[in-house]
DNA sequence: CTAGGATCCTGTCAGC
DNA sequence: TGCTGACAGGATCCTA
């Protein structure tokens, strides 16, 4: 999905175009990624938390959406506006300059003035849950949530490593509830700025590391957002090809067998904690380690 | 409690 | 071409 710098956007983008507008009708196309009853209101305010986005109404009720692997927001201002008056954000996909609603989209939320915001979303993980606004700490997601990168001491975020000690790495920041807002994406280049590899054993890494690495995380998300996440803008190129976001700014995620930008070896790609991670081999390297590197393809 | 694997779902791509 | 299996920017549930 959508990481957090991905939210991150949809939420500055969405603030701009839905706050005092109001909600007068919902499609849902899917009944799986629709949870609780469709509410009607007027948008107050934009949140998140983690990757979670919430949108509160003025009638104390809130919809939280989670947008998981393939999730997107593309919202529409109304008949006659020109198509890059959109504003879309999320998963990539052809599905930001589509003509909507189209296949992949689950709900769609009407606006008083004849706007619309679609939810697409191919595999349907993600949802969107209605619920009172003064219960939105308590959702379970929400409420097990860490802090994010910023928030995060070194301190901190050394001691939360130490007590998954005989974790990978990698599956040790992705977890939510030990730092949130990381993804695969930013898991892989974090690791890979830091010089860390990802099947180090979390116990195994130093409280220098553990400095760098949490640097890198904000370094990396930062560097995401201000450069707009995944948005229409960065998807489809001033000439109207499609471009990926991605070249923008990861050197590691998804350019296996490409020269690694800081020494030139060729980037693996690996298999960890169940995902698929990209790693410079000279860069990062397991220490003193005898474990065999599982490739996965060139 | 932690750690790892299966699972939800649809689409795409590589390999035969 | 058609089939098959692997895999995907996430999180939860189940098992040991």
């Amino acid at each position: 999905m959508p990481e957090l710098p991905e939210v991150e956007t949809i939420r500055r983008g969405l603030n701009k175009y839905i706050v005092h507008k109001k909600i007068i009708r919902t499609e849902v196309l899917c009944d799986k990624s629709f949870i609780g009853e469709p509410a009607t209101g007027v948008v107050k305010t934009l949140r998140r938390f983690g990757k979670a986005l919430v949108i509160d109404l003025d009638n104390s009720l809130s919809l939280m959406i989670h947008l998981r692997m393939t999730g997107q927001l593309i919202f529409d201002p109304g008949p006659g506006d020109k198509p890059d008056s959109r504003f879309a954000a999320g998963h990539p996909s052809d599905s930001f300059t589509d003509k909507l609603p189209n296949k992949q989209t689950r709900v769609i939320l009407e606006f008083d003035d004849g706007g619309h915001l679609f939810f697409n979303d191919q595999r349907k993980f993600g949802f969107i849950k209605v619920l009172p606004t003064n219960e939105v700490g308590n959702d379970p997601f929400i409420k097990k949530l860490a802090k994010e990168p910023w928030q995060m001491k070194e301190g901190e975020f050394y001691e939360k490593l130490k007590k998954h000690q005989n974790s990978c790495v990698k599956a040790t920041i992705l977890d939510q509830s030990v730092i949130c807002g990381l993804g695969n994406i930013y898991a892989d280049e974090a690791l890979f700025m830091s010089k860390i590899h990802p099947e180090r054993k979390s116990g195994s890494i130093t409280k220098k590391e553990a400095s760098l690495l949490l640097k890198s995380a904000r370094e990396v998300m930062d560097k995401s957002i201000s450069s707009g996440g995944s948005t229409m803008h960065t998807y489809v190129k001033a000439d109207g090809t499609k471009g990926d976001y991605l070249e923008l700014f990861a050197n590691v995620f998804r350019r296996n067998g490409k020269p690694c930008p800081r020494c030139g070896t060729e980037i693996q790609k690996i298999r960890v904690a169940g995902r698929g991670t990209h790693i410079c081999p000279k860069c990062q390297q397991l220490k003193g380690g005898s474990k065999s590197q599982r490739k996965v393809d060139s």
